[in-house]
DNA sequence: AGACAAATTCGATAAATATCGATATCATGG
DNA sequence: CCATGATATCGATATTTATCGAATTTGTCT
């Protein structure tokens, strides 16, 4: 949670749902995926292009070309500070839980 | 995770960074917290209103009247499912760690 | 009732964003 | 070298969104 801006960058990358689609495939093939391999989503070519740089400016997924190929991948420690927000959220919540269970 | 589109609203309504330091005010607050208690973010009243309006939409808070003060409180199961999606994303992004290290 | 305070809603505006088709870049095979 | 395929970039457009000040609603106090 330290930094709200850098949270809300991740947040902003998943929040379309053509984009977090995009990521939800890359990140579930496990390894590296060529672009051609993604599942069709129901938008133009240039758009997932679009979609995938936004997602590698958030740091998301990294590419590296081979030959005419672009292989995607999630990068693993990616969500950290995601995850990182949420624990810090549920604690708070905890508390007034337990709060409200004595009261 | 199950919808892509339930996921992808919450990481809509928590990506922009002021709306998110509301929501961390909120919830990290514990318990219900008017709206002239939540610390200034820079930004109009009228704003403020408008981003709290936008995290109630999204079910990430809740607010009732207690006479001329409006109570906010966070929905403490709200960010269940963001837990699950990067639950979900992780547990696939080891599998490959996993298979490089033995590779 | 009238004055004040808290919060929301309204109307306008500027900035951001998702999308497309067309074009460009890059690599490969004939 | 040219055709083809894969991906990225460009330019345009329509939609969404964040923001503000002004007006409105709701409630309290004298």
């Amino acid at each position: 949670m330290a930094d709200v801006h850098r949270a809300s960058r991740l947040f902003k990358a998943l929040s379309d749902p053509v984009r977090l689609e995009l990521y939800v495939a890359i990140a579930d093939r496990g390894g590296p995926i060529p672009v051609s391999d993604i599942p069709d989503v129901g938008v133009a070519q240039s758009t997932v292009s679009h979609h995938l740089r936004k997602l590698r400016e958030a740091e998301l997924i990294e590419g590296n070309r081979n030959g005419s190929w672009v292989h995607y991948r999630a990068v693993p420690t990616a969500l950290d500070s995601v995850a990182e927000f949420i624990e810090a959220r549920k604690s708070a919540t905890l508390t007034i839980v337990e709060a409200d269970e004595t009261a």
